[in-house]
DNA sequence: GTTTTAAATCTTGTATGCAACATTCCTTCT
DNA sequence: AGAAGGAATGTTGCATACAAGATTTAAAAC
Protein backbone atom coordinates (compact mmCIF):
# COMPACT_ATOMS: atom_id res chain seq x y z
CA UNK A 1 0.00 0.00 0.00
CA UNK A 2 1.06 3.47 -0.51
CA UNK A 3 0.72 6.59 1.13
CA UNK A 4 -1.62 5.68 3.44
CA UNK A 5 -3.15 8.79 4.56
CA UNK A 6 -3.66 10.24 0.78
CA UNK A 7 -6.47 8.99 -0.15
CA UNK A 8 -8.91 11.42 -1.12
CA UNK A 9 -9.87 14.58 1.50
CA UNK A 10 -12.02 15.70 -1.50
CA UNK A 11 -14.24 12.94 -1.53
CA UNK A 12 -14.43 13.16 2.35
CA UNK A 13 -14.64 16.21 3.96
CA UNK A 14 -14.31 14.53 7.30
CA UNK A 15 -11.28 12.73 6.71
CA UNK A 16 -8.99 14.97 7.90
CA UNK A 17 -10.64 15.00 11.38
CA UNK A 18 -11.41 11.42 11.37
CA UNK A 19 -7.70 10.62 11.02
CA UNK A 20 -6.64 13.38 14.03
CA UNK A 21 -9.25 11.48 16.10
CA UNK A 22 -8.16 8.32 15.36
CA UNK A 23 -4.71 9.49 15.94
CA UNK A 24 -5.36 10.93 19.51
CA UNK A 25 -7.27 7.82 20.23
CA UNK A 26 -4.25 5.63 19.46
CA UNK A 27 -1.87 7.87 21.23
CA UNK A 28 -0.47 8.96 18.31
CA UNK A 29 -0.65 12.34 19.05
CA UNK A 30 0.04 14.24 22.28
CA UNK A 31 -1.46 16.96 24.26
CA UNK A 32 0.47 20.12 22.98
CA UNK A 33 1.59 18.84 19.60
CA UNK A 34 1.46 21.52 16.99
CA UNK A 35 -0.51 20.59 13.90
CA UNK A 36 0.62 22.81 11.24
CA UNK A 37 -1.56 24.12 8.29
CA UNK A 38 0.89 23.61 5.44
CA UNK A 39 1.69 20.35 6.69
CA UNK A 40 -1.35 18.70 6.33
CA UNK A 41 -2.47 20.36 3.82
CA UNK A 42 0.82 18.13 2.12
CA UNK A 43 -0.09 15.17 3.98
CA UNK A 44 -3.56 15.50 2.80
CA UNK A 45 -2.77 16.28 -0.61
CA UNK A 46 -5.47 19.46 -0.55
CA UNK A 47 -5.05 23.22 0.03
CA UNK A 48 -4.47 25.05 3.47
CA UNK A 49 -8.52 26.18 3.39
CA UNK A 50 -9.96 22.44 3.70
CA UNK A 51 -7.22 21.92 6.56
CA UNK A 52 -8.47 24.94 8.10
CA UNK A 53 -12.02 24.23 8.14
CA UNK A 54 -11.43 20.77 9.37
CA UNK A 55 -9.38 22.36 12.40
CA UNK A 56 -12.42 24.91 12.71
CA UNK A 57 -14.93 21.40 13.44
CA UNK A 58 -12.04 20.25 15.87
CA UNK A 59 -11.81 23.30 17.41
CA UNK A 60 -15.72 23.38 18.03
CA UNK A 61 -15.50 20.07 19.44
CA UNK A 62 -12.70 20.40 21.96
CA UNK A 63 -9.77 18.69 20.18
CA UNK A 64 -8.00 21.10 19.18
CA UNK A 65 -6.96 25.18 19.63
CA UNK A 66 -5.39 27.65 18.02
CA UNK A 67 -2.85 30.34 19.61
CA UNK A 68 -3.14 33.75 17.28
CA UNK A 69 -0.91 33.64 14.35
CA UNK A 70 1.14 30.67 16.21
CA UNK A 71 -0.37 27.88 15.04
CA UNK A 72 -2.66 25.04 16.25
CA UNK A 73 -1.99 22.76 18.57
CA UNK A 74 -3.60 19.70 20.13
CA UNK A 75 -5.36 20.51 23.42
CA UNK A 76 -3.65 21.01 26.65
CA UNK A 77 -6.29 20.68 29.48
CA UNK A 78 -5.09 22.16 32.99
CA UNK A 79 -6.29 20.07 36.12
CA UNK A 80 -9.46 21.75 36.22
CA UNK A 81 -10.38 21.27 33.08
CA UNK A 82 -9.27 17.46 33.34
CA UNK A 83 -11.41 16.98 35.86
CA UNK A 84 -14.38 18.80 34.39
CA UNK A 85 -14.22 16.91 31.55
CA UNK A 86 -14.22 13.31 33.15
CA UNK A 87 -16.75 14.67 35.73
CA UNK A 88 -18.88 15.70 32.25
CA UNK A 89 -18.09 12.07 31.24
CA UNK A 90 -19.17 10.48 33.89
CA UNK A 91 -22.40 12.39 33.84
CA UNK A 92 -23.38 11.42 30.57
CA UNK A 93 -22.50 7.43 30.51
CA UNK A 94 -24.00 6.96 34.37
CA UNK A 95 -27.39 8.84 33.00
CA UNK A 96 -27.35 7.01 29.83
CA UNK A 97 -27.24 3.48 31.21
CA UNK A 98 -30.25 4.85 34.35
CA UNK A 99 -31.97 6.14 31.57
CA UNK A 100 -31.78 2.24 29.60
CA UNK A 101 -33.93 -0.05 30.12
CA UNK A 102 -33.06 -3.25 28.14
CA UNK A 103 -29.99 -4.23 26.37
CA UNK A 104 -30.66 -7.01 23.28
CA UNK A 105 -28.84 -10.14 22.96
CA UNK A 106 -27.39 -8.53 19.77
CA UNK A 107 -26.33 -5.33 21.71
CA UNK A 108 -24.52 -7.80 24.13
CA UNK A 109 -22.73 -9.91 21.32
CA UNK A 110 -21.38 -6.73 19.70
CA UNK A 111 -20.10 -5.84 22.76
CA UNK A 112 -18.87 -8.55 24.08
CA UNK A 113 -16.59 -8.74 20.21
CA UNK A 114 -15.02 -5.38 21.47
CA UNK A 115 -13.75 -7.01 24.74
CA UNK A 116 -12.48 -9.70 22.56
CA UNK A 117 -10.86 -7.15 20.35
CA UNK A 118 -9.16 -5.70 23.13
CA UNK A 119 -8.03 -8.84 24.93
CA UNK A 120 -6.61 -9.68 21.54
CA UNK A 121 -4.84 -6.29 21.24
CA UNK A 122 -3.38 -6.14 24.90
CA UNK A 123 -2.11 -9.78 24.32
CA UNK A 124 -0.48 -8.99 21.44
CA UNK A 125 1.26 -6.04 22.94
CA UNK A 126 0.28 -3.05 20.03
CA UNK A 127 -0.01 -0.11 22.18
CA UNK A 128 -1.55 1.93 19.73
CA UNK A 129 -4.66 -0.08 18.77
CA UNK A 130 -5.22 -1.28 22.46
CA UNK A 131 -5.10 2.43 23.28
CA UNK A 132 -7.68 3.15 20.18
CA UNK A 133 -10.24 0.21 21.48
CA UNK A 134 -10.02 1.00 25.24
CA UNK A 135 -11.04 4.65 24.28
CA UNK A 136 -13.34 3.51 21.51
CA UNK A 137 -15.93 0.83 23.58
CA UNK A 138 -17.36 3.38 25.33
CA UNK A 139 -18.44 4.87 21.98
CA UNK A 140 -19.20 1.80 21.22
CA UNK A 141 -21.78 1.46 23.75
CA UNK A 142 -23.73 4.50 22.81
CA UNK A 143 -23.91 3.11 19.47
CA UNK A 144 -24.51 0.20 20.61
CA UNK A 145 -27.81 1.40 22.58
CA UNK A 146 -28.75 2.81 18.84
CA UNK A 147 -28.37 6.87 19.61
CA UNK A 148 -25.42 8.18 17.35
CA UNK A 149 -26.28 11.54 19.45
CA UNK A 150 -24.94 10.30 22.43
CA UNK A 151 -21.97 8.30 20.46
CA UNK A 152 -20.59 11.44 18.85
CA UNK A 153 -20.95 13.07 22.20
CA UNK A 154 -18.92 10.61 24.00
CA UNK A 155 -16.46 10.37 20.73
CA UNK A 156 -15.44 14.00 21.39
CA UNK A 157 -15.08 13.04 25.68
CA UNK A 158 -13.29 10.20 25.17
CA UNK A 159 -10.67 11.47 22.62
CA UNK A 160 -10.31 14.04 25.04
CA UNK A 161 -10.02 11.94 28.21
CA UNK A 162 -7.60 10.09 26.28
CA UNK A 163 -5.21 12.97 25.62
CA UNK A 164 -5.57 13.50 29.66
CA UNK A 165 -4.16 10.92 30.33
CA UNK A 166 -1.38 11.30 28.24
CA UNK A 167 -0.75 14.63 30.22
CA UNK A 168 -0.69 13.22 33.27
CA UNK A 169 0.56 9.83 32.66
CA UNK A 170 -2.25 7.83 33.24
CA UNK A 171 -1.09 4.67 35.46
CA UNK A 172 -4.39 2.80 34.43
CA UNK A 173 -3.72 -0.91 33.71
CA UNK A 174 -5.20 -2.02 30.37
CA UNK A 175 -6.35 -5.42 32.11
CA UNK A 176 -8.06 -3.39 34.62
CA UNK A 177 -9.60 -1.53 32.24
CA UNK A 178 -11.07 -4.67 30.04
CA UNK A 179 -11.94 -5.88 32.81
CA UNK A 180 -14.01 -3.45 34.26
CA UNK A 181 -15.74 -3.15 30.24
CA UNK A 182 -16.43 -6.98 30.61
CA UNK A 183 -18.79 -6.35 34.29
CA UNK A 184 -20.71 -3.55 32.58
CA UNK A 185 -21.51 -5.98 30.07
CA UNK A 186 -22.15 -8.55 32.40
CA UNK A 187 -24.59 -6.29 34.17
CA UNK A 188 -26.34 -4.92 31.22
CA UNK A 189 -26.79 -8.58 29.89
CA UNK A 190 -28.54 -9.24 33.29
CA UNK A 191 -30.89 -6.69 32.44
CA UNK A 192 -29.60 -4.42 35.64
CA UNK A 193 -29.62 -1.19 34.33
CA UNK A 194 -28.88 0.34 37.68
CA UNK A 195 -25.82 -1.37 38.01
CA UNK A 196 -24.17 -1.09 34.85
CA UNK A 197 -24.57 2.93 35.56
CA UNK A 198 -22.78 2.17 39.23
CA UNK A 199 -20.07 -0.05 37.71
CA UNK A 200 -19.55 2.90 35.11
CA UNK A 201 -19.44 5.27 37.66
CA UNK A 202 -16.44 3.51 39.43
CA UNK A 203 -14.87 2.72 35.87
CA UNK A 204 -14.55 6.23 35.27
CA UNK A 205 -13.44 7.21 39.25
CA UNK A 206 -10.68 4.69 38.56
CA UNK A 207 -9.90 6.26 35.49
CA UNK A 208 -9.24 9.54 36.68
CA UNK A 209 -8.12 8.47 39.86
CA UNK A 210 -5.09 6.76 37.93
CA UNK A 211 -4.05 10.07 36.60
CA UNK A 212 -1.03 11.63 38.30
CA UNK A 213 -2.56 15.52 38.27
CA UNK A 214 0.74 16.55 39.98
CA UNK A 215 3.08 15.77 36.46
CA UNK A 216 2.22 18.54 34.60
CA UNK A 217 2.39 21.22 37.80
CA UNK A 218 5.25 19.49 38.70
CA UNK A 219 7.50 21.20 36.12
CA UNK A 220 6.28 24.10 37.51
CA UNK A 221 7.04 22.86 40.78
CA UNK A 222 10.45 21.95 40.26
CA UNK A 223 11.21 25.53 38.98
CA UNK A 224 9.94 27.26 41.76
CA UNK A 225 12.06 24.88 44.40
CA UNK A 226 15.12 25.30 42.41
CA UNK A 227 15.16 28.91 42.24
CA UNK A 228 14.03 29.17 45.95
CA UNK A 229 16.81 26.62 47.18
CA UNK A 230 20.20 27.82 46.38
CA UNK A 231 21.56 30.91 44.68
CA UNK A 232 22.69 30.65 41.30
CA UNK B 1 -28.06 52.23 18.40
CA UNK B 2 -26.76 51.70 14.63
CA UNK B 3 -26.53 48.38 12.71
CA UNK B 4 -27.01 45.97 15.86
CA UNK B 5 -25.34 43.00 14.66
CA UNK B 6 -22.14 44.77 12.95
CA UNK B 7 -20.01 44.93 16.08
CA UNK B 8 -16.87 43.99 15.32
CA UNK B 9 -16.83 40.08 13.65
CA UNK B 10 -13.34 40.39 13.63
CA UNK B 11 -12.85 41.02 17.55
CA UNK B 12 -14.77 37.99 18.41
CA UNK B 13 -14.55 34.99 16.17
CA UNK B 14 -17.82 33.63 17.77
CA UNK B 15 -20.02 36.62 17.36
CA UNK B 16 -21.63 34.70 14.36
CA UNK B 17 -21.59 31.48 15.92
CA UNK B 18 -23.20 32.98 19.00
CA UNK B 19 -25.84 35.44 17.66
CA UNK B 20 -26.66 31.94 15.36
CA UNK B 21 -27.38 29.99 18.57
CA UNK B 22 -28.85 33.02 20.03
CA UNK B 23 -31.15 33.71 17.76
CA UNK B 24 -32.28 30.07 17.40
CA UNK B 25 -33.05 29.59 21.30
CA UNK B 26 -35.02 32.64 20.51
CA UNK B 27 -37.24 31.31 17.84
CA UNK B 28 -36.32 33.96 15.84
CA UNK B 29 -34.53 31.38 13.25
CA UNK B 30 -36.51 28.52 12.12
CA UNK B 31 -35.61 25.06 11.00
CA UNK B 32 -35.18 24.12 7.71
CA UNK B 33 -33.99 27.78 7.49
CA UNK B 34 -31.52 28.59 4.82
CA UNK B 35 -28.37 30.66 6.11
CA UNK B 36 -26.61 31.94 2.87
CA UNK B 37 -22.81 32.73 2.97
CA UNK B 38 -23.06 36.37 1.25
CA UNK B 39 -25.92 37.27 3.17
CA UNK B 40 -24.42 36.85 6.55
CA UNK B 41 -20.72 38.04 5.02
CA UNK B 42 -22.66 41.13 4.43
CA UNK B 43 -24.38 41.05 8.16
CA UNK B 44 -21.41 41.17 9.81
CA UNK B 45 -19.50 43.15 7.66
CA UNK B 46 -16.91 40.43 6.90
CA UNK B 47 -15.47 37.72 4.08
CA UNK B 48 -17.36 34.75 2.88
CA UNK B 49 -13.90 33.36 4.85
CA UNK B 50 -14.96 34.19 8.46
CA UNK B 51 -19.17 33.28 7.63
CA UNK B 52 -17.21 29.97 6.49
CA UNK B 53 -15.60 29.05 9.38
CA UNK B 54 -18.16 30.23 11.41
CA UNK B 55 -20.16 27.54 9.58
CA UNK B 56 -18.25 25.09 10.13
CA UNK B 57 -17.94 25.21 13.84
CA UNK B 58 -21.65 25.00 13.85
CA UNK B 59 -21.91 22.15 11.58
CA UNK B 60 -19.62 20.69 14.28
CA UNK B 61 -22.10 21.40 16.98
CA UNK B 62 -25.08 19.85 14.89
CA UNK B 63 -26.66 22.90 14.45
CA UNK B 64 -26.79 23.77 10.99
CA UNK B 65 -25.93 21.42 7.85
CA UNK B 66 -24.75 22.15 4.03
CA UNK B 67 -26.72 20.72 0.90
CA UNK B 68 -23.92 20.52 -1.39
CA UNK B 69 -23.44 23.82 -3.44
CA UNK B 70 -27.64 24.74 -2.50
CA UNK B 71 -26.34 26.67 1.12
CA UNK B 72 -26.15 25.97 4.80
CA UNK B 73 -29.63 25.09 6.30
CA UNK B 74 -30.62 24.81 10.12
CA UNK B 75 -30.93 21.48 11.10
CA UNK B 76 -34.33 20.07 10.37
CA UNK B 77 -34.33 16.64 12.21
CA UNK B 78 -36.73 13.93 11.66
CA UNK B 79 -38.24 11.98 14.36
CA UNK B 80 -35.81 9.33 14.76
CA UNK B 81 -32.76 12.24 15.41
CA UNK B 82 -35.36 14.56 17.56
CA UNK B 83 -35.65 11.56 19.67
CA UNK B 84 -31.89 10.45 19.81
CA UNK B 85 -31.43 14.08 20.63
CA UNK B 86 -34.01 14.54 23.51
CA UNK B 87 -33.03 11.29 24.89
CA UNK B 88 -29.17 12.42 24.69
CA UNK B 89 -30.24 15.38 26.93
CA UNK B 90 -31.95 13.60 28.82
CA UNK B 91 -29.06 11.31 30.01
CA UNK B 92 -26.87 14.17 30.43
CA UNK B 93 -29.04 16.21 32.58
CA UNK B 94 -30.03 13.02 34.41
CA UNK B 95 -26.35 11.93 34.70
CA UNK B 96 -25.36 15.35 35.81
CA UNK B 97 -28.15 15.46 38.79
CA UNK B 98 -27.54 12.40 39.98
CA UNK B 99 -23.34 12.30 40.13
CA UNK B 100 -23.88 15.80 42.12
CA UNK B 101 -23.77 15.79 46.01
CA UNK B 102 -24.53 19.30 47.18
CA UNK B 103 -25.47 22.27 45.70
CA UNK B 104 -24.59 25.56 47.66
CA UNK B 105 -27.18 28.60 48.54
CA UNK B 106 -25.09 30.95 46.09
CA UNK B 107 -26.24 28.88 43.11
CA UNK B 108 -29.78 28.06 44.83
CA UNK B 109 -30.08 32.16 44.57
CA UNK B 110 -28.66 32.26 41.16
CA UNK B 111 -31.03 30.18 40.01
CA UNK B 112 -34.10 31.50 41.73
CA UNK B 113 -32.94 34.75 39.80
CA UNK B 114 -33.08 32.70 36.64
CA UNK B 115 -36.52 31.55 37.24
CA UNK B 116 -37.86 34.96 37.69
CA UNK B 117 -36.62 36.55 35.00
CA UNK B 118 -38.61 33.92 33.33
CA UNK B 119 -41.85 34.69 35.11
CA UNK B 120 -41.30 38.16 34.10
CA UNK B 121 -40.65 37.19 30.51
CA UNK B 122 -43.83 35.16 29.95
CA UNK B 123 -45.80 37.66 32.04
CA UNK B 124 -44.80 40.18 29.82
CA UNK B 125 -45.49 38.53 26.56
CA UNK B 126 -41.63 38.64 25.63
CA UNK B 127 -42.16 35.54 23.53
CA UNK B 128 -38.35 35.46 22.12
CA UNK B 129 -37.22 36.59 25.41
CA UNK B 130 -39.26 33.50 27.01
CA UNK B 131 -38.00 31.04 24.69
CA UNK B 132 -34.46 31.59 25.53
CA UNK B 133 -34.80 31.84 29.10
CA UNK B 134 -36.56 28.58 29.24
CA UNK B 135 -34.08 27.14 26.79
CA UNK B 136 -31.19 28.58 29.04
CA UNK B 137 -32.15 27.79 31.95
CA UNK B 138 -30.46 24.20 31.60
CA UNK B 139 -27.68 25.71 30.47
CA UNK B 140 -27.40 27.76 33.55
CA UNK B 141 -27.57 24.96 35.65
CA UNK B 142 -24.58 23.42 34.10
CA UNK B 143 -22.53 26.51 34.47
CA UNK B 144 -24.08 26.78 38.15
CA UNK B 145 -22.97 23.70 39.09
CA UNK B 146 -19.34 24.48 37.77
CA UNK B 147 -18.95 22.60 35.36
CA UNK B 148 -18.04 24.91 31.58
CA UNK B 149 -18.17 21.10 30.02
CA UNK B 150 -21.68 20.29 30.86
CA UNK B 151 -22.40 23.81 29.55
CA UNK B 152 -21.21 23.68 26.56
CA UNK B 153 -22.73 20.22 25.63
CA UNK B 154 -26.18 21.30 26.85
CA UNK B 155 -25.72 24.70 25.23
CA UNK B 156 -25.86 23.07 21.91
CA UNK B 157 -28.49 20.38 22.78
CA UNK B 158 -30.98 22.69 24.28
CA UNK B 159 -30.41 24.68 20.91
CA UNK B 160 -31.27 21.77 19.09
CA UNK B 161 -34.11 20.33 21.03
CA UNK B 162 -35.75 24.67 20.72
CA UNK B 163 -35.82 24.00 17.03
CA UNK B 164 -37.24 20.26 17.24
CA UNK B 165 -40.01 21.65 19.05
CA UNK B 166 -40.39 24.37 16.50
CA UNK B 167 -40.65 22.12 14.24
CA UNK B 168 -42.58 19.76 15.71
CA UNK B 169 -45.38 22.15 17.12
CA UNK B 170 -44.53 21.66 20.37
CA UNK B 171 -47.40 22.91 22.63
CA UNK B 172 -45.39 22.80 26.05
CA UNK B 173 -46.95 25.18 27.79
CA UNK B 174 -43.99 27.71 29.04
CA UNK B 175 -46.11 27.78 32.89
CA UNK B 176 -45.69 24.58 33.49
CA UNK B 177 -41.73 24.34 32.06
CA UNK B 178 -40.94 27.42 34.40
CA UNK B 179 -43.01 25.66 37.29
CA UNK B 180 -41.29 22.42 36.72
CA UNK B 181 -38.02 24.26 36.54
CA UNK B 182 -38.69 25.96 40.68
CA UNK B 183 -39.22 22.13 41.57
CA UNK B 184 -36.18 21.25 40.72
CA UNK B 185 -34.20 23.80 42.29
CA UNK B 186 -36.35 23.21 45.44
CA UNK B 187 -34.97 19.92 45.13
CA UNK B 188 -31.65 20.67 44.91
CA UNK B 189 -32.41 22.91 47.47
CA UNK B 190 -33.22 20.27 49.98
CA UNK B 191 -29.85 18.49 48.94
CA UNK B 192 -32.36 15.95 47.38
CA UNK B 193 -30.22 15.52 44.30
CA UNK B 194 -31.73 12.02 43.49
CA UNK B 195 -35.30 14.16 43.41
CA UNK B 196 -34.07 16.39 41.57
CA UNK B 197 -32.49 14.00 38.63
CA UNK B 198 -36.13 12.29 38.48
CA UNK B 199 -38.10 15.82 38.22
CA UNK B 200 -35.43 16.61 35.39
CA UNK B 201 -36.24 13.10 34.04
CA UNK B 202 -39.66 14.00 34.38
CA UNK B 203 -39.68 17.33 32.95
CA UNK B 204 -37.78 16.53 29.92
CA UNK B 205 -40.03 13.56 29.00
CA UNK B 206 -43.02 16.16 29.17
CA UNK B 207 -40.79 18.44 26.96
CA UNK B 208 -41.14 15.52 24.73
CA UNK B 209 -44.21 14.55 25.31
CA UNK B 210 -45.63 18.11 23.55
CA UNK B 211 -44.13 17.39 20.72
CA UNK B 212 -45.89 16.56 17.74
CA UNK B 213 -44.17 14.24 15.99
CA UNK B 214 -46.90 14.25 13.21
CA UNK B 215 -46.88 17.53 12.38
CA UNK B 216 -43.82 17.15 9.87
CA UNK B 217 -44.70 13.70 8.55
CA UNK B 218 -48.63 15.09 8.38
CA UNK B 219 -47.07 16.79 4.83
CA UNK B 220 -46.23 13.45 3.22
CA UNK B 221 -49.14 11.74 4.82
CA UNK B 222 -51.75 14.45 3.12
CA UNK B 223 -50.20 14.15 0.12
CA UNK B 224 -50.65 10.68 -0.19
CA UNK B 225 -54.01 10.62 0.74
CA UNK B 226 -54.67 13.42 -1.86
CA UNK B 227 -53.11 11.31 -4.41
CA UNK B 228 -54.49 7.85 -3.48
CA UNK B 229 -58.35 9.54 -2.98
CA UNK B 230 -59.40 11.14 -6.12
CA UNK B 231 -57.82 10.64 -10.04
CA UNK B 232 -56.62 14.24 -11.37
C1' DG C 1 -51.31 26.03 -23.16
C1' DT C 2 -47.95 22.83 -21.78
C1' DT C 3 -43.66 20.67 -21.93
C1' DT C 4 -38.93 20.66 -23.17
C1' DT C 5 -34.68 22.79 -23.67
C1' DA C 6 -31.31 26.11 -23.19
C1' DA C 7 -29.33 30.20 -21.23
C1' DA C 8 -28.53 33.11 -17.50
C1' DT C 9 -27.98 33.65 -12.62
C1' DC C 10 -26.84 32.58 -8.18
C1' DT C 11 -24.33 29.85 -4.56
C1' DT C 12 -20.99 27.13 -2.80
C1' DG C 13 -16.16 24.67 -3.19
C1' DT C 14 -11.38 25.27 -3.43
C1' DA C 15 -7.14 27.53 -4.27
C1' DT C 16 -4.20 31.33 -4.05
C1' DG C 17 -2.34 35.87 -2.76
C1' DC C 18 -0.91 39.10 0.44
C1' DA C 19 -0.58 41.32 4.91
C1' DA C 20 0.26 40.90 9.96
C1' DC C 21 2.43 38.93 13.45
C1' DA C 22 5.68 35.47 15.81
C1' DT C 23 9.93 33.32 15.82
C1' DT C 24 14.58 32.42 14.63
C1' DC C 25 19.01 33.37 13.16
C1' DC C 26 22.67 36.27 12.28
C1' DT C 27 25.15 40.37 12.82
C1' DT C 28 27.11 43.90 15.56
C1' DC C 29 28.47 46.19 19.52
C1' DT C 30 30.24 46.19 24.14
C1' DA D 1 32.14 35.78 24.97
C1' DG D 2 27.63 37.61 25.78
C1' DA D 3 23.89 40.59 25.00
C1' DA D 4 21.13 43.38 22.08
C1' DG D 5 19.21 44.53 17.94
C1' DG D 6 17.53 43.69 13.43
C1' DA D 7 16.84 41.25 9.29
C1' DA D 8 15.07 37.07 7.40
C1' DT D 9 11.98 33.41 7.62
C1' DG D 10 7.88 31.01 8.54
C1' DT D 11 2.95 30.78 9.90
C1' DT D 12 -1.57 32.13 10.36
C1' DG D 13 -5.64 35.62 9.25
C1' DC D 14 -8.46 37.22 5.94
C1' DA D 15 -9.97 38.46 1.40
C1' DT D 16 -10.57 37.60 -3.28
C1' DA D 17 -10.74 35.01 -7.70
C1' DC D 18 -12.46 31.54 -10.31
C1' DA D 19 -14.46 26.96 -11.28
C1' DA D 20 -18.37 23.66 -10.71
C1' DG D 21 -22.78 22.74 -10.00
C1' DA D 22 -27.75 23.89 -8.75
C1' DT D 23 -31.69 26.66 -9.57
C1' DT D 24 -34.42 29.71 -11.92
C1' DT D 25 -35.89 32.10 -15.96
C1' DA D 26 -36.86 32.51 -20.53
C1' DA D 27 -37.69 30.88 -24.90
C1' DA D 28 -39.09 27.72 -28.25
C1' DA D 29 -41.32 23.81 -29.97
C1' DC D 30 -45.22 20.92 -30.09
Amino acid sequence: MRDEAEKDAHKNPHLIEDRIIHAALSGRIAPGERLGEKELSEIFGVSRTLVREAMMRLQARGIVEVSSRRGWFVIEPSVEEARHTIDARRALEVGMLVTLDRASPGMIRALRDHVRAEQKAIASGDRAERSYLLGHFHVCLAETLGNPVLASLLQDLTTRTVLIAALYQSSHDAHESCGEHGEIIDALEKGNSTEAARLMDVHLRHVEKALNYRSAASRLDHLKAALQGSGT
